[in-house]
DNA sequence: TCATTTCCCAACCGATTGGTCGGTATTTAC
DNA sequence: GTAAATACCGACCAATCGGTTGGGAAATGA
């Protein structure tokens, strides 16, 4: 092994997918969205499914590696998802709506498993998993914050406070997961749409009290 | 034993105040929000009081009665703090930043309170404790809405999207609770107020690429 | 064909859970 | 003083949990 840190092969989760572990990891996922990580057994999800506990063994080492399952492969795709969608949008503005966009469209496509992805992520303890999942999500937030830092650059976004804007948008993916249902009058990307507007635009018809397209730092 | 039809007291949560109760109402409320409700036993919010197991029955009938009480009290406390802070508050804008800002303020003040009431809400099922914190809920987002609205109808909000103002406005809160820790460099008033100012005039330089003063509904 | 791997499960295990019971100690009320 | 509440707990219980064991059936590959 050539390698300067002995590190044994990693088996990244998810790299055998088969149809069966894809029904267990969709079934669970919807689970954990509704009931919780403790509050959903392993018979339950074994006979929503079809079979019996023990086969969960046979293809799970435990119950933390399903929901470890669901939340990496949703996130890496998540990224993957949102970097397509941008890829070819350069102005500032439309780059921060399309990030929105594609956010939306990817959670109307993955639900249960964004919902277990933002709200069950604190019971993934193991640590291999847990980093995992971090990782895709640093990369996740770095991704928003260079479109607000490029539209600062370019002198198009306001400069005194882009956490904020950073936070309104992580924000926006939050309240989404947490509220939104499918069933309602408006897709996800109806809603992300108009989030944006008010994110760029905001909602007074003043202008802000003080000046505030400003220095960069 | 007289116990064949033992008629439990059909009281409204928390009237029966005593220092003991709030204490494991405290240190259950501190669990609650760091490890969930499934998370924590009895025997270990006990243990943190200093109590037996069975002593904790003789202050709540269940542990879900824990977890209602945290709930009602907190929502219903952050009801008549908010509407004490923006009482005296007239203009739309400054009214919703003042909203903001006593909503950052208790939370503050109750912040494990205030998670649980986030977070763990859907643990509570009983139906006498949920509609009673439901109704609570109901009118904080008229008080926020009706914010919104007032501003419309004055002329100094935009008419085409409130209800995605409306949405900012809770998801701020909902991130707030989810993300904010009180040994970061700011506090939470001063990320509310932040806040304000963007749903309020928006990150872009740019005007609106439409008009967006528009007639009321 | 036959050996191997894949897929599956009934039965079991130790641990832990929310909740109960019968009782004691302490405080309060008259 | 004494009776009634109030405050407290050790020991117990039925149920359920995540996880294991040992092996049966069926597909796979030679």
């Amino acid at each position: 092994m050539a390698s300067r840190r002995a590190r044994k092969p990693i088996a990244r989760v998810a790299d055998h997918r088969t149809p069966r572990k894809d029904e267990i990891l969709d079934v669970a996922a919807g689970m954990f969205a509704e009931r919780g990580f403790d509050g959903v057994s392993l018979v339950e999800i074994a006979g929503a499914v079809g079979l019996s506990k023990a086969t969960l063994y046979h293809y799970f080492s435990n119950k933390e590696e399903i929901l470890g399952t669901i939340v990496v492969t949703t996130i890496r795709d998540l990224n993957a998802f949102i970097d397509k969608a941008i890829a070819d949008v350069n102005e500032p503005a439309a780059r921060l709506t399309a990030f929105l966009e594609a956010q939306a469209d990817f959670f109307e496509l993955h639900q249960r498993g964004f919902q277990v992805l933002l709200t069950r992520f604190s019971n993934l303890t193991e640590p291999r998993l847990r980093d995992e999942a971090v990782e895709w999500r640093v990369n996740y937030e770095n991704t928003i914050k260079s479109i607000i830092r490029d539209g600062v650059i370019a002198g198009v976004f306001r400069a005194d406070r882009p956490n904020s804007v950073v936070r309104a948008v992580l924000a926006s993916v939050y309240w989404l997961a947490r509220w939104y249902r499918p069933n309602g009058p408006q897709r996800a990307r109806d809603i992300a749409r108009e989030w944006a507007d008010v994110v760029l635009y905001g909602v007074s018809i003043k202008r802000p009290p003080v000046a505030t397209a400003g220095k960069l730092r």
